[in-house]
DNA sequence: TATGAATGAGTGTTCATTCAT
DNA sequence: TATGAATGAACACTCATTCAT
């Protein structure tokens, strides 16, 4: 979830687990014919899609060249096996982008949560996330990018403003604001599991929830 | 999660989509050997947990028969299908149990969020899940029965003590219990995404911040 | 070479390494439908065909499984590896009959030596031979059983005859009888090593040269 | 056998089935940078040495490439196929060696033996010869080379001693010169078959065996 | 010349399912 | 009923070779 830039899965240059950058090394750079940046994303992107609508064990390789328009074997140029290739489809999700400060810590919590279950929702983000749960035993490394790359990110987005709303008086001192981040968004995952459609409305009834739920004592009585 | 009885897989009786009732030979008593019940239950309950072990795709019919000391046909006669089975495994899933009335909010919510955590882990209920929403796409049985049979039947239980707080006045009039309820779960959930060892003591903070965030207006002015 | 009996790689009843004899255990003995007998030895017969044609690595358990008309399945059903089945088939060879004993030892061992000859012409027996020398690396177990089912037979068989002329007096006391086993059969390697045609007679000349290099020192003088 | 000069392969200048002469572009002099010769040897050495170990169906030209330190291309530009590059590393062994004459018949013939012993060991020569005759029927040239290269240079020099033992009575008249060779080259073959550790002095006993074999009537009556 | 990218054919192996006993 | 044999389709991965730089 979170996830790519614009609805594309993108590689990010500073990437360290893209593309095998190692030939047999015959010490001149640049020999021999480059390899196409093209077929890098379109690996990537067919790889990224098909792990949301397939899931790991039920995806081909085979799908994932011929979605990309590539031999099979291109791909295992780029990614020696097939949990490579996926870590680094997964690695390639976009980091989340930092909301318009607006001043107001209710609305821009809103404004992170709704970005968040529209970036969900624009990846199968919720079969993206079943997988790397199903796959936690057999390849923990897609649970732990998936995590890195988009949940904590995330995460800290929510920290920050509630830290800036503690600051200002808004939250009373001694909340505990890690809880806090859980309670913004549980709620999108539970209501996901009860299955009926998304409730509209949910991030601002969360975000009202929890600032009620941490209104310093004061402003109570 | 939720699940089973006392740790394990039960068949319960009134499952409509049990074994195959359908033998061509076998009306209901009649001729021939009657199927063991034991190989149904043995059957069922390897099934669930190579499920959450290993994943829909990536355990086998194999592992099933050899786990539940059965031959491969044995499992084909009673279920058509791989789908088939682990649906039934699925449906054999016990429901919540209804928590100890102590007559206090609080301490009821908080005893059924506990119980929730500990039957998810109890049997690798968060790679089962994932499982489930993995295979939404194509076999969305899955992602059903566990929400029928595990994720309503909780909901249900939490609802149930928060009406009973609402007629109480211990709870805002107009509160949106849905959302409440998605409140007290969704944090066991993002914690769990969160990666990081289980906060202790999450179920009570989720229910103090949520009794907070619902708190009548007069008892806050 | 030696090899299997008339022309036919046959498995051998009391052979270990024969196929799986495992099953899911259930107890009972000769449940389920028996695994047909033809189908064991055309696939042992085809796989032994193809080693001695194309080498181990050069055949393919597709062509195998053509040539045995069974599915692969079938074939892995039986041997878990490749390296298995051409493990049973190699071990399927038969050891080397007694010749017919005449008495005579020019005549014994000329006829154990014809036989070895025709025996490796049968089967294509020196690219097998060479198949085991060249996997010794990769896959020692051929070379091993080649030598326990068709070389140390031979040479046993050989040796015999020699023993019994050694108690008779035509053949030295001191004479290191697995040296003179080695002259009698390496004569065919050397040959098929310098490449032309086999000469003819070479058992013979073989044979008459052993005899006269061991002949007791008293008959010179 | 006998082979590689001092342990090396080394390109012998008259070969004619050496590196491709014949590129588009390059008629003997000429346009362009002219191939680097160091290259040709490394990977003539590096495809001999695969051959022996790996035989020549499991060894692969990105093996060979990066032993060499050349890309697989590199390769192809010199060599068509794979099949052409190790005919061509066959054919760059290095013939036997002439003995020192001693004037000596058993102590020559000796001599030669235990060099042959000596050369096959050092390069893992009976598994080269394996892949040999394994790919005989695939590849003859393979054989036919092994055999022009290494093993007739070297009966010829057992052969020319003979001769000359002959010529000075040693040996009887009538005797048939290339079973005598084969009866001296035969048993290193026969106890690399038979497994056991090599006979230590099998070359003075072969070579004893024969001239015994051989010795002419009037000497022995 | 020399390189690395790209590819199509092929490998051994696994699996859910059907068949025969 | 219950078993084990049998199968066809699919899988991840490797390789010799050709193409573009």
């Amino acid at each position: 979830m979170t996830v790519p830039g614009r609805g594309e899965a993108s590689t990010d240059g500073q990437s360290t687990d893209g593309p095998n950058a190692d030939g047999p090394s015959t010490g001149g750079r640049g020999a021999g014919r480059p390899r196409s940046p093209e077929k890098d994303t379109a690996i990537l992107k067919a790889a990224l899609e098909l792990l949301g609508s397939h899931g790991y064990t039920r995806m081909s390789l085979s799908q994932v060249a011929e979605a990309a328009q590539v031999s099979k074997s291109t791909i295992h140029l780029r990614w020696k096996t097939k949990a490579d290739l996926l870590t680094a489809a997964l690695a390639a999700l976009r980091m989340a982008d930092a909301p318009p400060a607006s001043g107001d810590t209710r609305t821009e919590l809103t404004a992170i949560l709704e970005d968040f279950a529209a970036t969900v929702e624009r990846v199968r983000g919720m079969a993206l996330i079943g997988t790397c749960l199903a796959e936690e035993a057999h390849t923990p490394e897609l649970l732990t990018l998936l995590r890195e790359r988009t949940v904590l990110p995330r995460r800290a987005l929510l920290r920050h403003v509630l830290e800036q709303a503690l600051e200002q008086g808004e939250i009373r001192a001694d909340a505990d604001l890690e809880a806090a981040v859980s309670a913004l968004l549980g709620p999108y995952y539970a209501d996901y599991m009860a299955g009926s459609a998304p409730r509209s409305g949910w991030a601002g009834t969360a975000v009202d929830l929890v600032l009620a739920g941490l209104r310093p004592k004061r402003e109570q009585g």
